[in-house]
RNA sequence: GUGGGUGUAGCUCAGUUGGUUAGAGCGCCGGCUUGUGGUGCCGGAGGCCGAGGGUUCGAGCCCCUCUACCCACCCCA
């Protein structure tokens, strides 16, 4: 038997978990601060509730089995479609509907860099309000969510398939081809134009003078979203999708800059998106120092998902992050805060007949909020003070015969290399002002 | 899934045209005496050389298969 990790999956080790956990808490509490409450879905749905929703790609990629009551089901793809089962079951969830949930998802691909079976989604969802306001809502959140986890240098490309639709008009495609021309549209920035004509012109009833103007349109990066909209009105000025299309957006901007997170967000004609189910506002989310990690943070509108599952259509807006790929990248970019666990205090243990009196005052400092480890042998102080410095353990305390009799104890504090005998009470004051905030696990 | 690359100690890697008991740095464990970390010095443990088969008197090195990982394509979070 070889001992191994599942290709595609991965083991968390402590250290990497605790950053991990740091960056939930503060995906959570992002969302919690904008009015969203958590929910929770099961790892498994039946495998017909999944299936339709995410294109045929997409449908290969489902862990999909029977169970041991012959049950046909599957692991979930992602949070949406099980969000959409759970708004079509629950007639008494009352709209607008909000919600968050941070759970793993699955997907069979080929792993790469970035790239996992299983992987962390952080989605916040708002159902029932097909509005510029809730469109917004979700650009502003995610700005919120890289603002909180400290990213600074990513976009937010920002299209609307309704754009995307009147790009593919233009080409004179009509529901045939538009897949395939979206997919080179997509990889235009990386292909190059050349290429594109090249093979979008392999797409039967392509119209090449339409291909030019969808070039010229996309190509064209004033920089400026607001420039990208004149442009895209001035082309498409013909269309009536295109022209709500662009409406939508420009309202979507005014509050996206009101709200002060207009920064990151640049409206991209170029950007599609994979999964099937969106129908209007899309946007995806690079890191500008690793854009070949692909999107770090996407979603979209998808006015039509619930109502396969509910017979009526509600319409939704959502926007998921992945965390593991996020995880990934902050790491190469050593933007993850390094600590080994979670004490900030060691209490070493000064002999045996001295275990009770440690025991004592690390349960005396635990009460007061503070995270304490006892050494758990009693070792030579020296080798306590190395697990301490290796562990990135900011304070020591040592209660030896002498601290004990006088009903004191040493407090160290391991980067000054200061050391004082007090009581445990002005320990306890000393530690509580010393430590950074947040530093508590 | 397709193409290319790489698998040698916990980690990063050396290893000469195939030739005896496979190396380094870092890390780990112990010591440099008795109540205190970071540096230094000394010592030690730890490898079926990714797995299986083949060629050869002889394979870490050559060939085949498998497997894992990396890069590109593809797709995405």
């Amino acid at each position: 038997m070889k001992v191994q990790c599942l290709k595609g999956f991965r083991d968390y080790l402590p250290e990497e978990m605790l950053q991990k956990n740091r960056m939930v808490r503060a995906v959570q509490q992002v969302f919690e601060c904008h009015g969203y409450p958590p929910l929770m879905t099961p790892a498994l749905e039946y495998s017909e509730i999944l299936l339709g929703k995410y294109g045929v790609e997409g449908e290969m990629l489902l862990y999909r089995f029977r169970d041991n009551g012959d049950r046909d089901v599957a692991l979930r793809y992602d949070l949406t479609v099980p969000l959409a089962r759970v708004l079509a079951e629950h007639g008494e969830i009352t709209m607008p509907f909000r919600r968050y949930q941070i759970a793993p998802v699955w997907r069979a691909e080929k792993p790469a860099r970035g790239r996992f079976r299983e992987f962390m989604q952080c989605d916040v969802d708002l159902v029932g309000a097909d509005t510029a306001a809730a469109d917004a809502e979700m650009l502003v959140i995610g700005s919120a969510v890289m603002k909180e986890l400290g990213i600074s240098g990513y976009r937010i490309r920002i299209n609307h398939r309704g754009i995307l639709a009147a790009l593919c008009r233009l080409a004179g495609l009509t529901s045939a081809g538009e897949v395939e021309f979206l997919r080179l549209l997509d990889k235009l920035d990386k292909i190059g134009a050349d290429a594109f004509r090249d093979q979008v012109g392999q797409i039967s009833g392509i119209d090449e003078a339409g291909v030019e103007s969808v070039l010229k349109i996309v190509m064209a990066n004033p920089g400026d979203s607001r420039q990208i909209l004149a442009g895209l009105e001035d082309a498409l000025g013909s269309d009536p999708e295109a022209v709500s299309s662009i409406e939508r957006m420009s309202e979507v901007l005014d509050l996206v800059e009101a709200s002060g997170v207009s920064e990151q967000c640049h409206i991209d004609p170029s950007i599609a998106r994979g999964l099937s189910y969106y129908t209007g506002l899309v946007y995806e989310t690079f890191l500008d120092s690793l854009p070949g990690f692909g999107s770090v943070m996407s979603g979209g509108r998808y006015d039509g998902l619930v109502g396969l599952l509910a017979g009526k259509d509600l319409p939704a807006i959502g926007i998921s992050l992945g965390l593991d790929r996020l995880f990934s990248a902050m790491k190469e970019l050593n933007l993850l805060e390094n600590r080994s666990q979670p004490a900030d205090v060691l209490v070493v243990q000064f002999s045996q007949a001295l275990a009770p009196a440690s025991f004592a005052a690390a349960a005396r400092l635990r009460t007061a909020g503070i995270a304490t480890v006892v050494y758990p042998r009693d070792a030579k102080l020296k080798k306590q003070f190395q697990f301490a410095q290796k562990a990135e353990i900011p304070f020591v305390v040592v209660i030896g015969e002498d601290e004990q009799s006088r009903g004191t104890l040493q407090l160290r504090e391991m980067d000054k290399g200061s050391q004082q005998e007090i009581s445990i009470d002005e320990a306890i004051r000393i530690i509580g002002v010393e430590l950074p905030e947040g530093n508590n696990q």
